[in-house]
DNA sequence: ATCTAAATTGACCTTTAACGTAAAGTTCTG
DNA sequence: CAGAACTTTACGTTAAAGGTCAATTTAGAT
């Protein structure tokens, strides 16, 4: 068995790139927990709660807010070997994949978008805006749809 | 030659599902240009305006900032004849499109990681938080290398 | 015992984007 | 001329994740 080790917070900081103040903060929060204190001494913490600091920089990496990390840390203490927990884990996460998934293809069409700009950059000379005097020889047709929002007299 | 129709800020808010103040705000930002007016006119704007509108939208969807579309903007106001400027413009959306690239790139790994975790979820029965008493025994080693920091005794 | 670095609490502050909202007055349209 | 639509100015909102004092206290080393 290993001696269980303590941590201060200026070790954790420099440990994890956070400052005491974000350690503190976590804490407040309720996603870490410090030793048992008797008045203001300095805050101590555990291998475990090291661990924690690790394991919430994972989880807001990937996009989840401290709330939810505080919300599924929750479940996981009150269900320890529940499937309620891994269940609505499992939500969360597929949440987040299903937004990554969309941010992904939102990059697509921008890509897409911006190479047919560099496109026209070379071939056209009024390239970037709607050149015509109306819309309705507008070049852009394709992509501009607005003459059919005009026409519809809305 | 069509004659040049104009429209009051109501009627592109209702094309457009914009509240006036929104576009008023464009307008501010100078991602819209009302016509001339003496004193406290009721604006009005050009079809060419109605037309960056939409497609101030269509940026906007593919994640740009209002401040990044008013970039693209002036980009290409100042482009309007020169060739060398419109090279410096291709070169500006080229490094758009890198760093597009390389965005995409990191969600791609994002959803990777995330993937992994949701296979492990449904693998793995202390699937949370690093279950060892100490954290040599953490199966979650491969991804979570608090130990290393650990035993270099940060 | 002292010195100093490191920590403590509490309270307010900051940042950002993209508008919202109110108020009081003016212009446009039928 | 009614009243809808519009004008300007200017402050408010939202939330997340800490930052920044400030005054004091503790821990650990000499």
């Amino acid at each position: 068995m290993s001696s269980e080790r303590s941590y201060k917070i200026g070790e954790l900081s420099r440990m994890f790139g956070l400052t005491a103040r974000a350690i503190r903060y976590y804490e407040e929060l309720g996603l870490l927990e410090s030793e048992d204190r008797d008045g203001p001494e300095h805050r101590r913490y555990s291998e475990r709660n090291a661990v924690r600091i690790k394991r919430i920089q994972q989880l807001k990496d990937y996009g989840l807010t401290l709330a939810e990390i505080h919300e599924l840390f929750e479940l996981a203490r009150r269900d320890r070997s529940g499937d309620s927990v891994r269940k609505s884990l499992a939500e969360k996460y597929h949440a987040r994949l299903d937004e990554a998934r969309k941010r992904r293809q939102a990059i697509d069409e921008y890509i897409d978008d911006l190479s047919w700009h560099v496109e026209q950059l070379e071939r056209v000379q009024d390239f970037f805006e709607c050149p015509g005097a109306s819309c309705a020889d507008c070049r852009w047709a394709e992509r501009c749809d607005v003459r059919l929002l005009v026409s519809k007299g809305v």
